[in-house]
RNA sequence: AGGACUAUAGCUCAGUUGGUUAGAGCGCAUCCUUGACAUGGAUGAGGUCGGCAGUUCGAAUCUGCCUAGUCCUACCA
């Protein structure tokens, strides 16, 4: 083996040949067990969340595959409509110079998918890097033709089962990418902003309770006046109820507006008027729905004031013949400029009352940035109520269980106030909406046109279909069953569906969690009639943050890609990666000042395992996870450290006899000890993978590998493995245990440190009689309870506390380690030499002794500084090697701390009521410590006094 | 405004049903090139568990209030 741990040079051709032989393919035998992948952008990259989500389902995919369940890890990407769109346009825009619509639509899809074959290899490289063991011959695109028919699929079921309906409605209008979005892809922020008091004269005369002919309403918008339909106040605000009913005449536009009561109306805020302009805003439409005002659209689509204003019913319906008029002097104008425009205007005409500053939270497109506008447009939506119920109660019932349980909180409240959701998306990438319209505008929905004039006996009428596509998340929606091969029933669906688990960031849980259980359930049904759950288990991971527990995020720079940290980079390298390619560039140099301030060195390669390792150890139940270097570079020492442990082991046992085909053995009380031990680590790390606690199985298996085996056993066998005195039998059973704890230590740690495990297993399996092609489909190690061996572990923390007392008087007593120093036993019982007498060898070698000496009761013993284990006492005879003072002050350090120790129990068990009242067990414990530290404290107090009297 | 979460060693974090001398890694101090490993080894220092009350024989752990921070949801024009 190499000197030392390289992970370059091993990881990438254990991949290959895995995938090469089919082992990431089902087996086809076993209990099935399934995950799906969250499908990554398939234009975009892996980062640090994929990195860690990926390693917990690897590792959860590899345990079950080595348990010999029938594993399937579905993999695959989304297309990612606006995303991928927006990056496709940029980039024709730049290097032709040409938009979309000069391209059209068919020539610009084809320019996506030149780009989707061009860079789609990234994500499935990258998987590929971290060793995600996925089952590539099933890889799926949801812009592949198969899953379209599926999507197709649940939208027509959705349409025939009255769950999708168009309409006209209000929806977030992105003015700059001329799409609808989601609620959920509106992001509300603090802005600063202002409150405009405007005058709206009274008409006929009317006075307010004052005396002015005028009431004032307060906006935060007052270029929306073009499209107001009333005034409301609150119908219990005595300062207007008697202007209920009466109207206002609008100034600039030439129009009678009413005065109308509503309680949706806080007398509190403002003058307690509020405009209403039920064609901009949530929340004036549903007071319109309420008073059956019209709907007078203003914006056209790039929200610039139209030329004409769209005039409609409460039902949608457009109002052919109106009164209402834009003035021309505003037509055209972009929002903003009209509503410079509209405040001189009515400043002018003595109409604006003031204007105040006013936070507000102002709504922006996720994608784009711009302010969104509420816009009435013709849109499809789910009927989202319905779907939703069923939804709830599968996590209601433990169904569907989320890990953390408190992640249901979240589910429940959004699910029990779900509203309707927009699938409509005035894009070109993505599904096409399989609707059709004739030249009525009656509208069809069928799988093709062919199909849609069949079913409705349409002739030879004109058709064409809908322009819009789906919203992504409708697609992902059916992701569970999709890539399976649904609508087809195959034989994957039956047996991989539902699937066990999913693992995903809590923040997709509306977007894409609660959606796919709705759609999940009401298309996919048992034989016996009852909805499938898409998955039984929902595992919500943390999201990753940077050192200062910022959001990792391109427009902050702070973004660290999973690569890098595998692969290694420098400071220059890394200061170009996250200062190039800037949507705002003036940052460029806050973020190289901090980028060259927290990575000086730029980034050392850690390697996939030690990446892995580090981001399930980070996986505790917490929602942040701050990402901190010191942790991966401290796993990948610890990947060095199991490197060198099997060349130890390989030093000692390569073309030996490790008894791998039988021969008498003879087990020492080390290798006893080290068996236990492992058993106990085995059924830690076990639990803890059970248990979704990816953190714990780390620690358990960091603690046993480098704390036990490497710094305990490996040194204990040395002794043995040198003493040319040592019989075959002791020799092949310590060999055997050698690389038999080794072997099953690489298969417990396999599913998080996949490369090494299987690089280190392939040299040692033939030293422990195995022929297996590949660790990852060796069974995972288990739990015997036989070989727990209580005595041993017991026996062996003898052997430790006298090591151990004997480095601290070394330490302590700046003795050189390379000093052979006597050793002698006093006050021991039998029981202490008998272990003495079995594992002086043992003694010898790790505390370095010149000699052992068990003195019986009544020996004088040298004056000696002292340890203590049990009651026995471990001398180091003080003479031309200990400085009294110093060995002084070392015990009167020991005795203070035991004095503390003292106290404390005596207050405890001088306390009636605690001897009453605890348990009997905790009682006899406390009773135990405090015997054990009195006795201690004396033994102590005789050394310090012996001492002293010299 | 409502709700959730977090607060433990200098840093990043564990701590299961209340009974531990409160742990780990990194960092720090002293020492060590002994034949797996200096990406190492030995020893050690370091915490009144955010604050205040309460329940209890006993609280990092349970309850209430407070403080600080993060996030989500809904928003008053």
């Amino acid at each position: 083996m190499e000197k030392t741990y390289n992970p370059h040079a091993i990881e990438q051709q254990w991949y290959q040949h895995w995938e090469a032989n089919g082992y990431f393919t089902p087996s086809g035998e076993g209990t099935p067990y399934s995950i799906v992948i969250p499908p990554p952008n398939v234009t975009g990259s892996l980062h640090m969340g994929h990195a860690l989500q990926d390693s917990i389902m690897d590792a959860l995919i590899r345990l079950k595959r080595m348990q010999q369940h029938d594993t399937l890890w579905q993999v695959g990407t989304d297309h990612a409509g606006i995303a991928t769109q927006m990056l496709v346009e940029r980039k024709v825009q730049a290097e032709e110079g040409l938009t979309r619509h000069d391209l059209g639509r068919d020539k610009f899809l084809d320019r996506v998918w030149e780009w989707k074959e061009e860079s789609g290899g990234n994500i499935t490289r990258q998987l590929r890097r971290l060793g995600a063991s996925v089952d590539w011959d099933r890889e799926r695109f949801t812009m592949d033709d198969g899953f379209y028919k599926g999507v197709q699929e649940v939208f027509i079921r959705l349409y025939d089962d009255g769950l999708i309906y168009r309409g006209k409605r209000l929806v977030n209008w992105d003015p700059k990418l001329h799409t609808a979005i989601s609620d959920l892809e509106v992001i509300s922020e603090d802005e600063a902003g202002h409150l405009w008091h405007m005058r709206y004269p009274l008409a006929e005369g009317e006075k307010t309770a004052d005396g002015k002919d005028y009431l004032v309403v307060a906006t935060t918008r007052p270029e929306t006046m073009l499209g107001d339909a009333a005034v409301a106040v609150h119908p219990e605000d005595e300062r207007y109820q008697h202007l209920i009913g009466k109207f206002i005449d609008m100034p600039i536009v030439d129009r009678r507006i009413p005065i109308i009561a509503d309680d949706y109306v806080d007398p509190e805020f403002g003058t307690g008027c509020v405009k209403i302009t039920p064609a901009h805003d949530f929340n004036d439409y549903a007071m319109g729905q309420r008073h059956s005002l019209t709907m007078i659209n203003i914006f056209d689509k790039n929200a610039a004031i139209l030329v004409e204003p769209e005039v409609y019913n409460t039902d949608g319906k457009p109002v052919e013949v109106h009164a209402e008029c834009i003035p021309q002097a505003y037509q055209g104008m972009d929002r903003y400029v009209a509503r410079d425009a509209i405040v001189n205007d009515l400043t002018s005409a003595g109409l604006l009352e003031k204007i105040e500053d006013h936070a507000l939270k102002a709504p922006r497109g996720d994608r784009s940035g711009l302010v969104i506008e509420p816009l009435l447009t013709d849109q499809w939506f789910v009927s989202t109520k319905p779907l939703a119920e069923p939804a709830i109660a599968a996590v209601e019932d433990g169904r569907i269980e989320f890990v953390p349980k408190q992640w249901e909180n979240t589910y429940f409240s959004w699910m029990r106030d779900i509203q309707d959701w927009c699938i409509s998306r005035q894009l070109w990438w993505g599904h096409r909406i399989p609707a059709w319209y004739d030249d009525e505008g009656n509208f069809y929905v069928g799988r093709s046109e062919e199909d849609v004039r069949e079913k409705h006996k349409l002739g030879d009428i004109n058709l064409r279909q809908d322009d819009d596509v789906l919203d992504t998340w409708f697609s992902s929606g059916l992701w569970t069953f999709g890539t399976m091969g649904w609508p087809d029933m195959t034989e994957a669906l039956k047996k991989y569906h539902p699937t066990d688990v999913l693992v995903t960031g809590f923040d997709i849980i509306f977007f894409w969690v609660a959606r796919m259980i709705m759609m999940t359930m009401h298309i996919m049904k048992h034989e016996d009639g009852s909805a499938q759950v898409p998955f039984k288990t929902i595992y919500v991971t943390g999201l990753i943050r940077d050192e200062n527990g910022d959001k990792m995020s391109k427009s902050k720079g702070n973004v660290l890609d999973p690569l890098d940290l595998i692969d290694g980079i420098s400071i220059d390298d890394l200061v170009t990666k996250r200062t190039g390619n800037m949507m705002q560039p003036q940052l460029a140099k806050k973020i190289e000042k901090q980028t060259r301030k927290h990575f000086p060195d730029g980034m050392a390669a850690y390697g996939t395992d030690a990446l892995r390792f580090t981001l399930c150890s980070l996986a505790s139940t917490g929602r942040d996870i701050k990402f901190d270097l010191g942790r991966i570079e401290g796993n990948r020492n610890f990947c060095n450290k199991i490197w060198n442990a099997a060349s130890y082991v390989l030093m000692n046992c390569e073309d030996q006899d490790c008894g791998q085909k039988g021969g008498e053995v003879e087990l020492t009380l080390a290798d006893k000890w080290i068996v236990s031990r492992l058993q106990q680590a085995e059924k830690k790390v076990l639990t803890a993978m059970d248990s979704y606690r990816f953190d714990h199985a780390a620690e358990a298996l960091y603690s046993f590998i480098w704390n036990e085996y490497c710094a305990w056993y490996l040194e204990l066998s040395k002794p043995v493995l040198w003493d040319d005195n040592a019989s075959e039998a002791q020799l092949r059973g310590t060999r055997r245990t050698l690389v038999r704890v080794l072997e099953a230590s690489l298969r417990l740690a396999h599913p998080l440190m996949p490369y090494i495990t299987e690089e280190i297993w392939q040299k040692i399996k033939p030293l422990v009689g195995k022929d297996g092609d590949s660790i990852m489909l060796e069974p995972y190690p288990e739990f015997e309870a036989d070989k727990v061996d209580a005595q041993a572990e017991a026996d062996l923390d003898w052997v430790r506390g006298v090591i151990e007392g004997v480095r601290n008087i070394r330490g302590e007593m700046g003795i050189s380690p390379a000093k052979p120093i006597p050793l002698l036993f006093s006050k021991g019982q039998a029981a202490d030499q008998a272990i003495l007498d079995a594992n002086s060898q043992f003694l010898i070698k790790l505390a370095k002794l010149e000699s052992v000496t068990w003195l019986e009761a009544g020996d004088e013993a040298p004056l000696s500084a002292t340890a203590l284990v049990g009651e026995m006492e471990v001398l180091v005879p003080m003479a031309g090697l200990i400085d009294k003072d110093a060995e002084l002050a070392r015990l009167q350090k020991e005795l203070a701390k035991l004095d503390g120790e003292m106290k404390r129990l005596n207050g405890k068990l001088g306390n009636a009521k605690f001897v009453d009242n605890a348990p009997e067990a905790v009682v006899v414990k406390e009773r135990a410590k405090l015997a054990e530290a009195e006795a201690a404290a004396n033994t102590l107090r005789q050394q310090v006094a012996k001492i002293e009297s010299i």
